[in-house]
DNA sequence: TTAATGATGGGCT
DNA sequence: GCCCATCATTAAA
């Protein structure tokens, strides 16, 4: 199984968010390698006043500057991470938002509701900020990364607002797979 | 040092 | 559908 290459981060973050849906993530954490399913993102953007960079570098979005390619794990209300695929090259900071997954196959057994929402998947996961904020999601020997899957068809992509934001709400910069009963349709 | 905010989720109705 | 616990991070003082 081959991974991604940093060069699809390189696309724009918009065209990344929505060619993600129906890639694999590929998660070695706590045991064997397990695989999902993507069907929900959002795309954050330089210039986006939603998107955590907005404000200039910190400490806690430092990732998000990093190369194309490595991931974003960013805490969220103080209790909840997220999980984020950085796009373009350094010093630029875009990425975007993964927020559902499912189990693929479609076997494993778990309860599907744990992979909707970016904080509850990061939680079944046990994916945390400190193990893997800037890991490198286009290396198979990672605890995450992402291969290729067979894309979705325009006809099962859904475009909508992004959740949860207050600022720049209006731009519909959110993609998720019409077919996946596990995202939220608000 | 203190206060405001937030890319949420879970519980209750 | 509505409410709110909970705290890392940032901005203000």
């Amino acid at each position: 199984m081959k991974p991604l290459p940093p060069d699809f981060y390189r696309q724009p973050t918009l065209d990344v968010a929505r060619s993600l849906l129906g890639k694999r993530l590929h998660c070695r954490i706590g045991g064997a390698e397990r695989i999902y399913r993507i069907v929900e993102t959002e795309a954050y953007r330089q210039g986006d006043p939603a998107c955590h960079a907005f404000r200039g570098r910190t400490a806690a979005n430092n990732a998000l500057f990093g190369p194309a390619g490595t991931a974003y794990v960013h805490i969220n209300y103080g209790m909840h991470h997220c999980l984020n695929t950085v796009c373009q090259d350094e010093g630029t900071a875009e990425g975007v938002l993964i927020r559902a997954i499912e189990p693929f196959p479609e076997t494993q057994e778990a309860p599907r509701t744990a992979f909707a929402g970016p904080g509850r998947l990061t939680r079944t996961l046990g994916i945390t900020r400190s193990a893997h904020n800037g890991c490198d999601l286009c290396d198979t020997k990672s605890p995450l990364w992402l291969s290729d899957g067979p894309p979705e068809p325009d006809n099962n992509v859904v475009v909508t607002t992004r959740v949860g934001i207050t600022k720049a709400a209006e731009r519909p910069w959110r993609f998720y797979v019409a077919s996946s009963r596990l995202v939220s349709r608000r």
